[in-house]
DNA sequence: TTCGGTATCTTGTAATGCAAGATATGTTGA
DNA sequence: TCAACATATCTTGCATTACAAGATACCGAA
């Protein structure tokens, strides 16, 4: 993962840490992220990246009955989704620090 | 210019921040952000930004002769400019600690 | 006069976030 | 019973973005 991805993968990161915490379904990540301070992710942001994911085998999920609607799709990480995590945390701190040196000379 | 633009658009909210602080032109501005420890901006993502920017009448140029070279295109923000800058800063804020509530968590 | 450093700009590509909407399941109450 | 609603996942298509690669041009010095 170069700079543009940190740049444009921010909520993969963000994902993967609410995932990290406990395991979560897709419906769930959205309302998290929006208590987070995020001004509205929609599912079709999160669902996606969470295919993705899979198909990178950063989390897996299993299937669970939900006590109202459809089953929902849990997720879990990975040891890879674990190690990218680090990394994700790694380049958030490094592209933080840029920012605010740029900013920090006014 | 939304969340999307936010998470997209660190480097536009650098650039207004370094051109704030000094008149300065495209390449050496690529030069100042590997300063503060960005990767590698080439040339090929600055331009476009500082075109796009001066057509939305954030900055505005002039050319001066150069010591060594063709003529430099310096920038310096417009008032629109600075307004962008401020918020910018404001959502970098927001963004900074959204991500960091995310990953306090574990 | 040619070479290397300085400086800007263009083209084409892959990835991203998201709006909009399709699909499916379970509960509730009229 | 069955319609309405909340829950839950997924798909399609679009605009924007960062960037690699390379084109163009200017200048001074060897």
């Amino acid at each position: 993962m170069s700079t543009t991805q940190m740049l444009k993968g921010i909520i993969d990161g963000c994902l993967l840490a609410i995932i990290y915490e406990k395991e979560v379904y897709g419906y769930e990540l959205a309302e998290k992220l929006e208590q987070y301070g995020f001004d509205s992710f929609s599912e079709g942001t999160i669902y996606p990246l969470l295919i993705r994911m899979q198909k990178e085998e950063s989390v897996s999920s299993t299937l669970k009955k939900s006590t109202a609607g459809p089953k929902r799709k849990y997720y879990t990480l990975t040891p890879k989704g674990e190690e990218e995590l680090q990394q994700f945390i790694a380049r958030w701190e490094k592209l933080q620090s840029n920012v605010n040196l740029c900013l920090r000379k006014q």
